[in-house]
Parts: structure tokens; sequence; C-alpha cells
DNA sequence: CATTGTGAACTCATTCACAGCG
DNA sequence: CGCTGTGAATGAGTTCACAATG
């Protein structure tokens, strides 16, 4: 059982992954898988997955695997992806048109209910679903209305912080940055970055590394 | 030096965010930068910077610090980032869309110069910069031609795998993959994932566990 | 003499190995 | 008997602390 313990974030990672997998399972009709077969599928140590879990409980049968439908419920019940959330986003350029287009969202019920700009040229522009943009400068009084829980950040570098004071300013306590500026939040406050430069730099240094490799 | 030493990929991810805040001091007339400054402005620990950098030689002057413009030089040569690089996507949905518009790409001298879909009504479609819109079964030739060294993904994820192994067919050794999908490619090849639904899931998790740290 | 560069100490994460149990 | 759950062993990554030095 998960007595104070303190929890790898890969782990968490790990736990989004073995969820995904456990939902194709399903759909292909398994109704029990052991830890070695999952583990197997996600491409990782068969005691990893169980030591993850057990983070968090017993939620296998000895000698015969985990219920496939039952653990789905258990990580997303760990997850808090057993609910809907609700997400307003800044910046309505092409990265943020596409992620308000993004089928994977609504899909796993994370839905944008607010989108916001600061440019006067975008704002009052209809999206689809009947989401209008909205001038930056009244996301408070809508944040709290709408009872926004996550606010996606899409600006360019330069508005990504001030984008972020915002929404903490209106009490929303995660954050999604997809500007590949480091931004700066309260202790309460929960962020993720998602910086598609750092990851092509990191492409390019494992290039680089497996083409010497090859050489000598 | 960096003497056969294994090294960490978190030290990769760091020295890309080191290189960016360098590029920010720059810009600021700054001169040279202690570890514990570029430390503190990376929010990481000052001896961090030093061993990250010590795994590939000496950059520094003792007592005074680092150039500011010589290490980043230095960085950019260990990332490989100190060139231009050619990039194929296959996949212009909104996300594919958004990324070719996206200017920090071209930017930081990446360029997409193909452009693919399956689908019959996109193949033949301008896109800005002369690029068009090809028939992915035509990728290979392309692909050869266009002397391409990374491959974007961002077809859903019934259509990952597949791209990804007309990528690799065509000597593409390098994957950035933006379907929420695990997808496999041989030794040789190096992979990146940028996976929005994980993220989102880690979100929640802090979440959630930051409401309980507070009732408690 | 301030700051780098680095072995040693420490902390955190993964894997092993087997006891515990259905 | 087979697979889970977990303490113990190993391995990886970070931080400390100080000798080396421009």
């Amino acid at each position: 059982m998960g007595k104070e313990m303190k929890i790898p974030k890969s782990t968490i990672t790990r736990l989004s992954l073995y969820c995904r997998r456990l939902e194709i399972l399903e759909f292909n009709g398994y109704r029990m898988v052991s830890s070695e077969k999952l583990a197997w599928l996600c491409q990782v140590n068969p005691a990893q997955v169980r030591k993850d879990l057990g983070y968090f409980g017993e939620f296998g049968i000895r000698g015969v695997g985990y219920d496939v439908k039952d653990l789905q419920v258990e990580i997303k019940k760990i997850l808090s992806i057993n609910r809907e959330w609700n997400m307003g986003i800044i910046g309505i350029g092409h990265l943020g048109s596409a992620l308000l287009n993004h089928q994977n969202f609504p899909a796993r019920d994370f839905h944008f209910v607010l989108a916001f700009d600061s440019d006067k040229k975008k704002i009052g522009k209809k999206l689809r679903l009947g989401l209008i943009i909205e001038d930056v400068r009244e996301l408070k009084q809508a944040v709290i209305k709408k009872d926004i829980d996550i606010g996606v950040i899409t600006t360019p570098s330069s508005g990504a912080q001030k984008s972020a004071d915002r929404f903490v300013g209106a009490g929303v306590n995660a954050i999604m940055n997809f500007s590949p500026t480091q931004i700066t939040v309260p202790d309460q406050c929960v962020i993720e970055h998602i910086d598609f430069t750092i990851k092509l730099d990191i492409l390019t240094y494992k290039l680089k590394d497996e083409l010497n490799s090859l050489n000598i």
C-alpha cells in the first residue's frame, strides 16, 4: 500500500502508458493480463510494472495476473482521468488552433471551453462548438465562471509568463506550457512543459552519437 | 574529458536549456556567466551545470566563469545544432499544418522540405514556400532526393507505425513521433515521442495530489 | 581568491530474487 | 503451480565538498 512513499515521476508516465495499452487489450477481447505481458507490450521490465502498481495498492491476483478492465479503472482513478476536465487556452495561432481541433482531447474527456488571444483581429472570431476567441484581459471572470481546471499556453515565448500569471491569478492551478520558455508558477500550481525544440535538440544529439558509434 | 562516460539523457535536455538561456544572456549583453548564475536561471544545481559540461570538456575559466558566446558555440557543437537539418512530415492535418507554419523550427535551422499525406483530397495541395503535399507512396524517392535527416509523424495513431517504417525504409534514421502510440524502429534509428495526452495525465495526477496535500 | 572541475557521498530509480498467496 | 507483491541488491543520477588553477 502507498504508505507515504515517494513516487517517481516516471512511474506516472508509465501508468499512463499501461492504461493506454490496457484499453487496446480490452478492445481486442482480453480479460486478464500478466505483468510480464503488459511489460513486454510497453517495453519495460515486468518487475517495474508490479512495482509501479505496488505504490498504489494490490490490484492483481497471484498466480493469475490482472483483470484488464479493473486495472484500467484503478489506473484512471490514480491519474484522475476518470472524470471530465475543463481547459482554457491562450494564444490562438497555428498551434493553438490545431490543439482546439485535436480529437484526442475530447476523446479523453479533456474539453476546451475557453479560448483567448490578445490580438484585436482575432478576438470575437468564432471557432467550432460555439467557442469564441475572447480578449485575454477578460480571462479572470471567464475562467471563474466556466470553472477551468487546466490552462494551456500556446503564445509566443514573450507572452508565456504573463499568460501563466493570468491563469494563476484566476485560480487555475494546472498549466500546460507549449512555448519554448521556462516559466515560473507558485508552489500550489503544477505545470508541464511540451517543448518541441528541446526534443529536436535531443534527436540531433542522438543522431550524431549514433553515426559516431558506427564509424568507430 | 568525456572518456567513454555514459551520459544521462537529462544532461542532454539540460544542455538544450542552457543553450537557450545563453542566447538570452548574450542578447542582453552579458559576456561571462558563472555556473551559479546559469544554474539559478535554469532552476538547477550549480554542480549539475558543471558536471553536465564536464562530460564533454573544460569550457570554463577558473575563478571567472564561462564565456557566454563560446559556451553557446560549444553546446551547439555537442548537440549538433550548429548546422541545418532537413525534415519531412507525414500527416498534414491540423497539427501537421501547425508545425509546418511554426516559426521556431526555421529559426533554429530545422527546415521542412517535404510534406506527405495519404488522403487523395490533400495530395497536390500547395503550402507556403513552394511546398506541395505529396503522396506518401512516393516518399522513398522524394526523401532520398531531398536528403531528409529527420522524419516527423503527425498521422493518427493507426498510421504511425507504417509512417515510421516508410521513413526508415527510405534511410531516415531520426524520427519525431507526435502520435500517441508507441512505435518501434530498428536500432540504428533514433526516436523521440511528444505525447500530449501523457502530459495531461501527469498534470491531472499532480493536480489531484496537490489538492490532497492541502486537505490533509 | 573566486570559480571551475571532479572524486566521493548520497539520493533516487530499477531490477533481482524469492516469500506469499490464490 | 504460477504470478503477484516486496525487501534487498544493484545501478543511475545528483549533490557535496574541496583540490586545482587562471
